[in-house]
DNA sequence: ACTCTTCTTTGCTTAAGCGCAAATAACAAA
DNA sequence: TTTGTTATTTGCGCTTAAGCAAAGAAGAGT
């Protein structure tokens, strides 16, 4: 398959670059494609390349000593990640890049993006803007898991998660996540969300599906996510 | 008080800066002044400063709609924080910052450290390094919250806190901090962290007081954080 | 030295939600 | 269709740590 320079646009970070850019980033980088499950890249692996998602879906897990993992993040295409490797030179990768299916990404020597952020402000503020909005989603993600009951904080996660990767079919939002992504998410357990999930299906407030959620009634849980009680 | 520009060279995003660079700043911007337990602002407030401390300590807290707050960092000496204001000229903190103790702070107006990334290249790689490091924290407390239990996440809370804000004190890192402290930066509650460290204590770890911690024995801490239980 | 305030400790109770086990359901591949 | 695999559901017991209440300890101010 072959990349659009054109299309790159569509990146958040380098929708103001002008088309040289694009070209020369298309140009210097490779295509990899990886199927469903396999990983673009380890936790602790040298952060070599940056990746702009060019198909498909990916998540970065982060997990503790014992194998538990978090769901940091899930990419949709053309969202750039692992670009903080292009700040320090030897940094590793502090999560796990994993496919949700088959998916392709162009990746982009750090060194490269380092170098190009020396003459192009474009860039660097564009990186900026995406770090900051990193770090304001983490720190609200931690006080919620820190202050928040597990109802709340699921139906918190869901609508932020239906606003970064939900799509639309048929006038509503799906979001094609298995409930174990829910629960790494959201840091509970699978348990946890399946009772939790059927509870609303029973209300009328989402429909559930085998790897997906389809959003009836979005309000319904913003109503939850905000204190609303069940009872 | 009057600040000496060449001291702001202890900041860590500064430290390249050239001392025209230190004196312009220090020119035009204020030094702020306020007593213990204010705020230098709210969650919410439009970001119109940046702030660089320069005695005292301060605390960046979240609160959830409840009032539960959560502490996400803790300011000391010459260190710089709220400068996200300078990315997104439209922001607002997405944190209060509270006074630990009597402090004094130099405020820049977030537009200068705006206009001043445009021509120098220092500041935006500074800026960029300490944003990569905060994601990179929070990612990790943030996987921690979601998988440890409570005695580790104490342990690794305080591990961590001693290195960004502990000072040697014969021979012995101190904590200056309450557990009430502790808890909000744990995500825990003064009734575990007192319960936790009275057992720590009697096993020889810590030494405990009013408002401060001392480690008698890092190393057992290190091996509680990394998994060792605790029979 | 005395008083007030704030911080810390501890016993007790309880709710939340984890997690095993086992059944059921949905999908994929042959 | 059949079989195998993976995801979801649900009952149940149990652990963790939250949180109230009340006492004790440590400072700060007068």
């Amino acid at each position: 398959m072959k990349i659009n320079p054109a299309d790159l646009n569509q990146v958040n970070v380098l929708k103001e670059a002008p088309i040289e850019d694009l070209n020369l980033l298309v140009e210097k980088s490779i295509l990899r494609s990886v199927e469903e499950d396999s990983f673009y890249f380890f936790q602790g692996d040298p952060a070599k390349y940056a990746y702009v998602l060019v198909t498909g879906r990916v998540k970065l897990v982060q997990s503790n000593p014992a194998g538990q993992q978090v769901n940091l993040r899930t990419i949709k295409q053309w969202e750039i990640f692992a670009a903080l490797g292009a700040i320090r030179p030897e940094a590793v990768y502090p999560v796990a890049a994993q496919a949700l299916e088959p998916s392709s990404a162009l990746a982009i020597e750090s060194s490269l993006l380092r170098d190009m952020m020396q003459t192009r402000p474009y860039l660097n503020f564009g990186l900026m803007q995406l770090m900051t909005g990193y770090i304001q989603e983490m720190q609200e993600r931690y006080r919620e898991l820190a202050t928040e009951k597990v109802e709340r904080r699921l139906a918190l996660t869901i609508l932020r998660l239906a606003s970064q990767i939900g799509h639309k079919s048929g006038g509503q939002i799906e979001l094609p996540l298995s409930q174990q992504d829910i629960a790494e998410a959201s840091g509970s357990t699978i348990y946890t969300v399946s009772r939790t999930l059927s509870e609303w299906e029973k209300r009328g407030l989402i429909e559930t599906g085998r790897g997906r959620i389809v959003m009836r009634n979005p309000h319904g849980l913003v109503e939850i996510a905000e204190g609303a009680e069940s009872a």
